[in-house]
RNA sequence: UGGGGUGUAGCCAAGUGGCCUAAGGCACCGGAUUUUGAUUCCGGCAUUCGAAGGUUCGAAUCCUUCCACCCCAGCCA
């Protein structure tokens, strides 16, 4: 169940004063691009608001620019609303009701509301006005019906060039609202659909067909962003003055659909826009529609993201009719608040740091019986093994560390995650100055988390026994970009982030990572959360993505 | 500047004349618990609702004026 907002009321109220008896909401993308975390906040509003209300909800691809759209965006979009949850009641498509939108222009003209234009585009412009001044009407205005009826089929016989003619609705060139000035309802393109092939050479715009699409299939509550505001006097008109006898669930009756628009959401440090996702794509900035630093829902879900924490985010951001812009703390915190109770705990070390427990007998081992999660039980529990020779991570040890470190330095001690305590006494350099070893001894006395003489050992790190462990590769992202508003810029491409994605190729995991599964999703101790990568990871070779970090409250002091 | 919208904390967002000396989430700041510097817990965080006037016993909510920001002049959606 999502939260109240002004859309909900006016549904709510809308049944409760018997206007409706239901209600019917719809998503219609266009499928010339991929979904990204702007759809799913219409999604889960279009959807969610069904859902709760028991009503229904149609996934309908708004197809009629045959040139942007492709069965490959399609497939994307549906599975994607899939992914997040989703069920449509009907899937459509307004190239389905390219019959009937033609009739509907048909009608317009017998009725002396549309006409056959001849002005090229340059000359539409120049008598379109501008926004202070009234715009003057098209010579072709006055054209008789029975020529304009003519002139419009012979544009769908396909007798003219694109561009030469086109339908306009009669309404008003003076109107002070822009869509209201005589908008054009068709226009000739020569170009193959996607899904209706050639069979049509005049396709309908967007105002015209959307509105009628909706009453077609009963929709009561046409939901878009703010930017359709003033489309919604174009959206009553088309539907005021056509007639629609029976829909397509063969309700009777004049059934009007209401659009109601609601402010978009943006998210810092990210980019939404189709064109500029393109190039990022295109130039080899991303690896793909899916990289798994973009926002878009393939991508959210290859970064490890699960559909219940878009959700949880979606309804926390809410729905209002002002346009928001989010900070990225919100997404990280739903999807870590949703990781947090579900992922397994496993021990992961991104950057190796080898550690010899000269104490302990070479060539013996044991094993640890851990849980896999420290508060649910049901999780169950697994084994780690431990022996001389483990990893650390490098973060975990300082050569100088600053009183407040709670980790592993010269002559420091500090406890192995469920095993025992360790102290450091030798540190190996390489020829450069590096540390590149540790020489530890453990205290047998401190398994199970006691010391032998009380004393308290503050630090805890993670490790992996280094004849046990995985090789793997693990990739850590951040933000795309430096700056919190990079769509402002003249350049978005100078704003990417050299740093985005991390690659720690030496990766060392406990063991039972091996029968990890592509649909968990795992916390590294003390690290963060991660999946599998859903494309690079096989049998041969690991390759696990981070989804989001673990709060970090150290990384804040460091600062 | 014609038309259409929006302005409540750093970011979202409840609230539609009295129980508002304004919910909740994120962020931030304490403090407790903790074999994850995680989680959890407890506490703090707007005398003020874009500004100024006005109406009223009483206003974030009503009125007036002003200010700021967003959208519209595609044969895109």
């Amino acid at each position: 169940m999502s939260k109240n907002h002004f859309l909900r009321s006016i549904a709510e109220n809308d049944i409760k004063n018997g206007k409706h008896d239901y209600v019917y909401t719809r998503f219609p993308p266009e499928p010339n691009g991929y979904l990204h975390l702007g759809h799913a906040k219409s999604i889960c509003l279009n959807f969610g608001l069904a859902n709760d209300l028991n009503g229904k909800c149609n996934l309908r691809f708004d197809d009629t620019n045959p040139e942007k759209e492709d069965e490959e965006y399609a497939e994307s979009i549906r599975q994607s609303v899939e992914w997040l949850g989703f069920k449509w009641s009907k899937l459509c498509y307004a190239s389905d009701y390219y019959d009937q939108l033609h009739g509907f222009a048909v009608e317009l003209i017998e009725k002396g509301l549309a006409y056959v234009d001849d002005l090229n585009a340059e000359q539409m412009r120049e008598y379109r006005g501008t926004l202070t001044e009234a715009g003057k009407n098209s010579p072709s205005r006055a054209r008789p019906i029975s020529e304009n009826l003519d002139l419009f089929e012979r544009m769908r016989k396909g007798e003219f060039d694109e561009g030469q003619y086109t339908l306009r609705a009669k309404i008003d060139m003076t109107s002070p609202n822009m869509t209201l000035r005589d908008p054009i309802i068709y226009r000739i393109r020569y170009a193959h659909h996607y899904r209706a092939g050639d069979k049509w050479c005049i396709y309908p715009m967007y105002d015209f067909t959307h509105c009628i699409s909706d009453a077609l299939e009963g929709i009561t509550h046409s939901f878009c962003t703010l930017e359709f505001q003033d489309n919604r006097a174009l959206y009553d008109w088309v539907l005021s003055n056509i007639t629609i006898d029976e829909n397509l669930n063969g309700e009777k009756g004049k059934l009007m659909p209401r659009q109601i628009e609601f402010g978009r959401s943006n998210l810092e440090f990210t980019i939404a826009s189709k064109r500029k996702l393109i190039q990022l794509v295109k130039d080899g900035h991303v690896s793909g529609w899916d990289d798994p630093r973009l926002t878009t829902l393939v991508g959210l879900k290859r970064r490890g993201y699960t559909p219940k924490s878009i959700r949880d985010f979606c309804a926390e951001i809410g729905v209002t009719k002002k346009d928001s812009v989010i900070e990225m703390t919100v997404l990280e915190n739903a999807i870590r608040h949703d990781l947090e109770a579900s992922a397994k705990r496993v021990f992961g070390v991104l950057k190796p740091l080898r550690v010899v427990i000269t104490n302990y007998p070479e060539g013996q081992s044991e094993t640890f019986t851990v849980k896999n999660h420290p508060k649910d039980d049901e999780m169950g529990t697994r084994e780690i093994p431990f022996g001389r020779e483990i990893y650390i991570d490098h973060d975990d040890f300082m050569l100088d560390p600053p009183k407040k470190f709670f980790r592993l330095g010269p002559g420091r001690e500090v406890r192995l995650r469920y095993g025992y305590a360790i102290t450091c006494n030798d540190v190996i350099h390489d020829d450069k100055g590096d540390v590149i070893e540790l020489r530890c001894t453990y205290d047998p006395l401190t398994a199970k988390g006691q010391t032998s003489d009380g004393r308290r050992i503050k630090g805890i790190i993670h490790w992996v026994s280094a004849t046990h462990a995985l090789d793997a590769e693990v990739r850590v992202y951040d933000r795309l970009y430096t700056e919190p508003n990079p769509s402002a810029a003249d350049d978005f491409i100078t704003l990417l982030n050299a740093d985005s994605l991390r690659v720690f190729a030496d990766a060392k995991l406990e063991p039972s990572l091996a029968q990890g599964k592509q649909e968990d999703r795992y916390q590294f101790e003390r690290v963060g959360y991660f999946c599998f990568d859903e494309k690079d990871n096989s049998t041969n070779k690991i390759v696990m993505n981070r989804t989001v970090s673990l709060r970090d409250t150290w990384a804040k002091v460091k600062r």
